[in-house]
DNA sequence: CAGCATCCTTTGCGATACTG
DNA sequence: CAGTATCGCAAAGGATGCTG
């Protein structure tokens, strides 16, 4: 066992209670859009146009709200540049970088076992 | 860098696309009474009214179907006993111990910055 | 106790059209 | 290009009542 429910309950022993800032958060970055967008910018620095493009099925609404949630979380820095036509990247912040780093491992898993799992 | 997107590529090329079964089981344990009912079991086993006290907040129809949910996916065992009154229990298999041991150090990291990410 | 069936409200979300 | 605004529907989800 390398971690411990105990230890999270610790941390944080409100998880399990309504309005927890855990719940919160969890429902930001494991939401259907919030994992897809923050894995696509784990690549690297996107920009709009693409990231609609590689998060494939994600409407123009969604994409905002999601980057526009995870930017107030400070997960996901906005840059955009003085130009015409105008020109916007996204991409991890530090925080976000971290966060992915213990995420890819489950979305690895995930991705290794899914479809054994859903043929049931 | 301990895990590449890359890998995740190489197993799942499609995360990123519409159907992809990723994306669907990504969808059962990441959703918001998903994650909390896993966390719940790695606890160990427990039974539906501890289940539906220890989620706090989740109605009887949520906690039903996602129970339903994840023991279609292989992740939580039902057992129940022919007593009455009747007695059902429910326990993470070996694969939803497996899938739990990735995403608790996530929900940790979680747990442990949802304060400072929330109060902005 | 451990659910399922039903109704009904709320939300998520897509589609479309428009703007700096 | 990178969004915002509005509409409308379908799905999620809550409340209640019933059953083996």
């Amino acid at each position: 066992m390398t971690v411990s429910l105990a230890q999270i309950r610790e941390t944080s022993g409100e998880v399990f209670l309504e309005g927890c800032p855990t719940r919160v958060v969890l429902d930001h970055i494991m939401s259907k859009w919030g994992v897809l967008v923050l894995l696509a910018l784990t690549d690297g620095t996107l920009r709009w146009g693409e990231l609609r493009r590689e998060v494939e099925g994600i409407s123009e609404k969604m994409l905002a709200s999601t980057l526009r949630t995870l930017e107030a979380d400070g997960l996901v820095a906005r840059t955009s540049y003085p130009e015409v036509p105008p020109r916007v990247e996204y991409a991890l912040t530090d925080l976000g970088r971290d966060l992915m780093d213990r995420m890819l491992p489950l979305v690895e898993w995930v991705a290794a076992h899914a479809g054994s799992i859903v043929e049931r």
